[in-house]
DNA sequence: TTGTACGCGTTATCAG
DNA sequence: CTGATAACGCGTACAA
């Protein structure tokens, strides 16, 4: 297959190595290498490769020349750098792994957030592995994750959820990678929303259309609690005391705290709360699923939303947009998130050193 | 290099190697190597590679025992096969690529299909690579992604958005690597859920509980129409068709059909359907959004869901158990669909065939 | 069973 | 600026 040629050189030309590009080619299995590209170019493979990688200055004309016409035909032949080999030479891979560890659709980060990643990481020519670790898995010394059974990547950027964090991170650490924590909060290492401020934003916005009595909306949190439950909270009792308000229309927070008789399906707690404090002009939800909660919840005991009920609420993504459902959103910064964790894992990789303090990112706006 | 003693041979030991093992062990950025393990345990590299790789019957006691001080001394030094190293040899990478073409938060994907894909994958010692190419960044010729300018992977699971289907199909087919496509309905090497199945499997579910007057809700689509759009109706309609039902409670269902009046968003669509087919008993919703927005709207004129409106949708996962919303919810088979892509991508991997019959994975049930 | 030697594809070095 | 050569880490023929 295909010997027609792309382009011979100018000058002296030999047959031979013509031949073998051909039988080279027929198993088109396998990629063009740089030695196919110096053969066909009837040039050295170091040639090739300082050309590609313009290490040459090509002054002269005839240079010049020759340089394009290697470039020809590297194009022609389709030729592409062999990361593998690349990464051999360099001692290092310029891949990181992201790693997600909840058990069986238990598991939640949403693709937006891994796309800021990657596109962050794209920029500087490094790659992105995918990597789940159930953690039913984790500790069981025979059943060693792939990720840890050969070097792959340089670095971890990982999500855990909040029921494993604890015993966890040991596991992580102890791991030979510098590691860079999402969805936890310590002093390092780690890069969390800053849950706080994204509530109090959302809360400002209710004092801003004129609300004073804001009650605050989220489902029954078990234990171990993920932070943002305890500062979304935290956020809307700084907003409102900020502005001197009531902070009492709420449920507890925790399961373990309160009577035994309290509800534990957030719809159900959506109509306590209505119930409870029936002046509530408007709520702060911990999250979209309390929002869509609430709002059924309103509805149902004759409350319109937004008319006589306004809610705010948090989440990944815009609501209302397509749906005219009227929920204003505080986003989670996911965006940035994904920036400050590949940001710092390549700091830690660069300097060795994986004590970088934490980063707080910030809220930015609500959506309306 | 290396020789501190973790563990001596019983016989003889040379104390020099320490000092060199311990500036090894100093720089801690340097990966364990086949030959630190071999120097360590005195043999050489190509003993430790078999024996590690269990190339070595073992059947003599002294061999035997041999083998297992190598193996410890390769585990207290942290050894770990070079994956770059094993690629070159094996001349392939034995990993995937998972790419998605959505532009800034237009895209989507649940994390839980990925987790399958990897889980599949993980189970022969495949890696994953995550890749987003913003569909507005194909096309331009200067703009290459990472993922095309060096080899890194053998093959392609690609989920695209409907909107830039037609155009980058082409784009990725003429890579040099096998695609499988998600979220894309073609006769060869696509895996798809089989959405009217789906439809069917929930609308059954509404005819079971004795309902006849069984609308239908979705979204307004624009064009080019993602197939669920039109499976899920044909689905809808094929399963009150074979019970004798009428089908005539929707709303149309694309933009550029109907009167230039109906409303676009599905809240309000949702409101509409409720008004202009005031008898409806039950209703088949296109996904989560459509759901959500019906139960508001419902309630809103005073419908109680489930007691006199009873509302089914389709979704990635339950919807129930922690919200205690009443939206029985056909689940969709992401799970299979990641199997079953990496299944037929390897598939092509090792034919070199890339045209593998389409497969359309079933829906399995309703989740109450 | 062991050690030796080679090659995978690429880049850096060094002499021309 | 070029070509030859060495080296990265690993696995595997080959000879011992």
């Amino acid at each position: 297959v295909s010997n027609e040629s792309l382009e011979m050189p100018t000058g002296s030309q030999d047959p031979t190595p013509v031949l073998s590009y051909v039988s080279k080619s027929m198993n088109r299995s396998q990629p063009t290498t740089l030695e196919d590209v110096a053969t066909r170019a009837g040039v050295s493979p170091g040639t090739v490769s300082r050309v590609l990688n313009g290490k040459n200055k090509e002054n002269r004309p005839a240079i010049a020349k020759r340089s394009e016409r290697i470039r020809r035909i590297a194009m022609q032949l389709g030729y592409r750098p062999n990361v593998a080999a690349r990464s051999m030479l360099r001692g290092a891979f310029r891949a990181v792994a992201f790693v997600t560890c909840g058990d069986l659709g238990n598991d939640w980060y949403p693709i937006s957030a891994l796309n800021s990643i990657h596109s962050k990481l794209e920029a500087s020519q490094w790659r992105l592995m995918f990597n789940e670790l159930p953690a039913s898995k984790i500790g069981d010394a025979k059943l060693v994750p792939n990720l840890f059974r050969e070097t792959s990547v340089d670095g971890l950027i990982i999500n855990l959820l909040p029921v494993f964090s604890e015993d966890l991170v040991e596991y992580f650490e102890s791991q030979p990678l510098p590691c860079v924590w999402l969805n936890l909060k310590r002093s390092f290492g780690s890069v969390y929303p800053d849950d706080a401020n994204g509530a109090e934003l959302g809360v400002n916005y209710l004092i801003k259309r004129g609300h004073k009595r804001i009650g605050y909306l989220s489902r029954l949190f078990a234990s171990p609690t993920h932070f943002s439950a305890l500062d979304r909270f935290a956020g809307y009792s700084s907003a409102m005391a900020a502005a001197n308000l009531p902070t009492h229309r709420h449920l507890p927070l925790l399961s373990n705290r309160g009577d035994a008789l309290q509800p534990t399906l957030t719809m159900d707690r959506a109509r306590e709360l209505l119930l409870r404090f029936p002046d509530t002009e408007a709520v702060f939800c911990y999250e979209y699923e309390e929002a869509v909660c609430l709002m059924v919840a309103a509805e149902r005991i004759g409350r319109r939303v937004p008319d006589t009920l306004e809610i705010v609420g948090v989440h990944e993504r815009e609501i209302r947009a397509s749906s005219g459902l009227s929920i204003p959103t505080a986003i989670i910064p996911f965006y940035d998130l994904g920036s400050h964790a590949v940001e710092m894992v390549r700091q830690m990789i660069d300097s060795g050193n994986r004590n970088i303090p934490s980063v707080a990112v910030p809220y930015k706006s609500v959506l309306i």
